[in-house]
RNA sequence: UGGGGAGUCGUCCAAUGGUAGGACAUGCGGCUCUGGACCGUAGAAUCGGGGUUCGAAUCCCUGCUCCCCAGCCA
């Protein structure tokens, strides 16, 4: 029930058998002899935790790796000692492996190799294609131009070279200041596309880094450093997203202006986008520091360690990922998605155990006081090699709270008064008497049952159209049950104008349930363990379990509840 | 009024000049000791206008809409 960390070795096309665009170009690539070898790489930053839309970057690129027979490199992108930490760059790699993927040897970070990028840029300053520019930051941003008109060239734009490389050197040599100079590529100042408007290739900044700690003061930008690490490492397709289109340009005037080992394309697909939550980094972020959820771990956050605690299997979302598909245009995927794919991964593999929500007393009133029996349950029926298990039954259950009514509408098939339903694996039973408390609140059912449809079949042939799940009073396992829902009560928390998204967060995502009874088998579960709750949906395991004396289970899912829609559409 | 991209069922992805197809969602039916799963079935789309062609989602022209770009972020 934990997961392997195994190769995930899915269908290569989503939909239809079709190859994907990218995967077309590389099969075009391999067919004319570009390439001998497919390598990809995954390149975070290491600022913030992965989630579901790094997770299809992740499955594309090893995905496409282990298809072509190639290699996948993980690679953190740390150029900004500002804004990166260790504590992410651990949590990126469990991520990744226990989505159930392997970079092998190769793992890497940009700031390795900042030795051989300062090297590069040296070789473009005596190009003159490179010059240091003295000026501060808004005299740049302000000659920069717009979209409509062409920018300013700097008055430093002519440096002689000499001077340039003896600036560059002072620059690493930590003679100046942060902001004081940068380093800047000589392309057009009146480039239609304004990243190729003299882009900063080095700016300076007096912080230590997490990896090379005081060995810098300047740092390569992102423009600058991708490329030449893709070059470097002998990528051949440098997948991102579409936001990247415009800084392909660049990407490609560095390559051909440099003397580099190999020469990697890149190719933009569009980010994955989810109803029904946000996935940048800006946001997940404030809902972490505003407190709208309880961590980076939450388990309603999108967040790969978020999935992973709610108890979404890996191969799940890769599942969802190969069914999302890889394309250019920007588009929204329906929730509904994930899900279908969660639980259809989890109806495969999850035990069914039997466990009450909301318990509501029943008593057996012809069943003998002191007789245990015991009735072997499936474990799952989709795995017959899962085999069963015995729970005990006696006079005292548990049932669901909402598996009776005393006023039953048209098509409920459960429990109410004078009516006769199947215990699951038991007997049937006919609710005789209703209790009620001193504020007419149901507390018990008076019931009795036939001892001749032991094991929940009627030797006469009579059919229950209801079976209803239960719990052994003296043999329940008290149990916490936190009831997850979605982040956001509308599906498109980010499109919305007038409010900002934190007023749209569902105010019933979690719901926490404190008096469950779950059958005895799940008094020794372990965090991590997923179940299926029978009728209910699929539990995991939270691992708060450890230090609070009794199992907590969070919802990862529901099940399809049809009788659900059909009350709904009777309301409506 | 610059440059770079994208418009196909409700949603996502295919069809690469030759019957617009799949998945999810939805409706209906079947089966069922989980109102689960499963099986069957139905409805549902080429942004608009021209053109080329025997034939256009696909090629050409034109218009419209949406996304990205003016960080010493990535």
């Amino acid at each position: 029930m934990t997961d392997q960390q195994q190769g995930a070795g899915d269908a290569a096309a989503g939909s239809g058998g079709a190859k994907d665009f990218i995967r077309q170009i590389i099969e075009e690539d391999l067919a004319a002899g570009r390439h001998e070898t497919v390598v990809t790489r995954f390149p975070p930053e290491p600022n913030g935790y992965l989630h579901i839309g790094h997770a299809k970057s992740i499955c594309l690129n090893f995905g496409v790796a282990e298809e072509y027979g190639g290699r996948c490199h993980l690679r953190m992108d740390d150029t900004n000692p500002i804004r990166e930490e260790e504590e992410y760059v651990e949590a990126i790699r469990r991520d990744v492996r226990w989505l159930g993927f392997d970079w092998g040897e190769h793992y890497y970070h940009a700031a390795d190799y900042f030795e051989q990028l300062y090297e590069y840029a040296v070789m473009l300053v005596r190009r003159g294609l490179a010059y240091v520019d003295s000026q501060g930051q808004d005299e740049i941003r302000a000659q920069r131009g717009t979209p409509t008109e062409p920018g300013v060239e700097s008055p430093y734009r002519n440096r002689p070279v000499a001077e340039n490389l003896d600036l560059f050197e002072r620059m690493r040599a930590g003679e100046f200041p942060d902001g004081a100079h940068v380093l800047r590529a000589k392309i057009d100042m009146a480039h239609p596309n304004i990243l190729m408007r003299d882009p900063v290739l080095y700016r300076i900044r007096h912080v230590a880094h997490h990896r090379t700690g005081d060995a810098w003061c300047i740092y390569p930008m992102y423009d600058f450093t991708h490329c030449l690490s893709d070059a470097i490492e002998r990528v051949t397709h440098s997948l991102c997203t579409l936001e990247f289109e415009n800084n392909r340009a660049i990407y490609d005037w560095v390559l051909d202006n440099l003397p580099v080992p190999a020469r990697p394309r890149q190719i933009e697909f569009a980010r994955l986008n989810l109803t029904y939550t946000v996935l940048s980094k800006r946001k997940l972020m404030r809902l972490v520091e505003e407190g709208h959820v309880a961590g980076w771990d939450d388990p309603r956050m999108p967040t790969l360690c978020g999935l992973r605690r709610r108890g979404c299997p890996p191969a799940a979302i890769r599942a969802f990922c190969d069914r999302v598909g890889v394309a250019k245009r920007n588009s929204i995927v329906d929730v509904g998605l994930l899900e279908h794919a969660v639980r259809d991964e989890l109806n495969r593999t999850s035990p069914r155990v039997m466990a009450v929500l909301d318990p509501l007393k029943v008593v057996i009133e012809n069943y003998p006081e002191d007789l245990v029996e015991e009735f072997d349950c499936v474990n799952n029926p989709e795995d017959p090699g899962a085999g069963t298990r015995r729970v005990p039954f006696s006079r005292e259950l548990w049932i669901e709270r909402e598996d009776f009514r005393e006023d039953p509408p048209r098509k409920f098939f459960r429990l109410a008064p004078g009516r006769e339903v199947r215990l699951r694996y038991a007997y049937l039973i006919t609710c005789r008497e209703v209790v009620k408390d001193d504020a007419g609140r149901v507390v018990e059912l008076r019931c009795t049952y036939d001892p001749a449809t032991r094991g929940g079949d009627a030797p006469d042939g009579r059919k229950v159209r209801g079976t209803l799940h239960w719990v052994s009073v003296p043999h329940a396992v008290d149990a916490e049950v936190r009831l997850y829902d979605r982040l956001f009560s509308v599906p498109h928390p980010e499109e919305d104008r007038e409010r900002d998204f934190v007023e749209l967060l569902n105010p019933d995502s979690l719901r926490v349930l404190e008096r469950c009874k779950v059958e005895p088998l799940l008094a020794g579960a372990g965090p991590g363990e997923r179940y299926q709750f029978e009728r209910k949906g699929y539990f995991c395991v939270d691992p708060e379990t450890e230090s609070a004396g009794r199992p907590i289970f969070n919802r990862t899912v529901t099940l399809r509840d049809s009788w659900a829609r059909i009350e709904a559409r009777m309301r409506s």
